[in-house]
DNA sequence: GTGGTCTAGACCACG
DNA sequence: GTGGTCTAGACCACA
């Protein structure tokens, strides 16, 4: 479900709260999903449970992540971010834009190549009717 | 040149050597060019010279660099490096897409209206001639 | 200087957290003040290390400290709080205010005796020359 | 009635415990009084019924509440409670006023200008004849 | 010597 | 059985 590479220098719990945004944010996880029990997690990526429970924590701080206690850790709504204004919001994905464009161009991909891949990322989990 | 982010959990030597070596395989850097002193670096990015010195030392071992003692840091490989790189560079843009979604939904947008932000992008440029 | 109740049901971390956040809050800690190393405060505090990092930690997170990596850690500036309109912030801070006069009341306190609590503790550290 | 806080790190059962010793302290709860049923209090709190049911069954152990098979739970003490409250209504107002100070320098204001506030809310109810 | 990461394992709060 | 807290102790990254 979630990889982690241990001989990677980035520490386990950076990459798995990378994994996990990158699931919600390309729609493989979505609203009130719930996600394995820490325990399980821990299993499964073969790391100490205490790391999981952070990575959840801090998603969890960060408005990704519901924990209920007792019951279990969930996805949440897509926040709608702290009312900035519809502006703001657009100039910022405007300048994401940008750079994502700029260091494609710098690995050699035209833009054309650079927006196929995400088409290509979204058309994946779609297919996979998740 | 270089950009190091102090707020990245991974490691700053860690950074660094994984800048250089994309330098060198997008051919920002060819062989024979000469780096910056360990302590100039060292100044440009805000990084002890410890730290530099180490990831210098390291990619001379992997063949990457070489040291010549009294003159300077430069570049010694290059040829094989860029015959591999197609998986490399599609894995590279694999990761910067992602980084696009994910950042894009911190921000409160869905997959497709970032991608519709980039073609919007794109056209901008060409009817420019950018 | 920071004092944890190891009978209050609260969480140590929780405790000692909220702790930093009123001294800088009540301007005992100063923007650029260094806090105790994390051994040394779990020393004084007579509580595990791990616990004492996870609250800096959270800290950084949340905008307060700052860590400087092998070098320490800091209070920083007092955000100015994301863009936020000028009257959203007041507003905000009005509601405050009313919630503290009425539970205040609920005490049987005064309005004045209320503000006077304020003016104290304000005092307090002024003329403690901190 | 009561309000419990699900975010707040403090075990739940010691938040409802604290709330209902405070009513009684400050009187809003008397001799006498009826609360609600365990049942019908954990739907009001969207909590779990045992959670209810430990609190009252803590809080009769501590003779603050009295239970009558069949009947319902009913407040026993108070008498020696508000003799003894001076320092604790004090001590109670303290933290009102820390969290105030705190959560107005999260919104970027300082010390002055929350207690600023506070004197300019004061004076609106008391021309508004509140 | 500073903070950061990770593990192992105990115990608590909640449903 | 779920997540949360805390401890003890090892090792790493950085200055």
């Amino acid at each position: 479900m979630f990889s982690i590479d241990a001989r990677d220098p980035t520490p386990l719990h950076a990459q798995l709260k990378w994994a996990i945004r990158v699931a919600v944010a390309t729609g493989r996880l979505r609203t009130g999903d719930r996600l394995p029990t820490v325990r399980q997690m821990a299993v499964d990526l073969r790391v100490n449970a205490n790391t999981v429970a952070k990575v959840y924590a801090e998603l969890e701080q960060a408005g990704v992540l519901e924990t209920r206690r007792g019951v279990g850790t969930f996805v949440r709504a897509a926040a709608e971010e702290t009312a900035a204004s519809h502006d703001e919001r657009q100039r910022a994905l405007s300048v994401l834009a940008d750079r994502y464009l700029t260091e494609a161009a710098d690995l050699g991909f035209t833009a054309a190549q650079a927006i196929q891949q995400l088409q290509t990322r979204r058309e994946e989990r779609e297919t996979n009717g998740q």
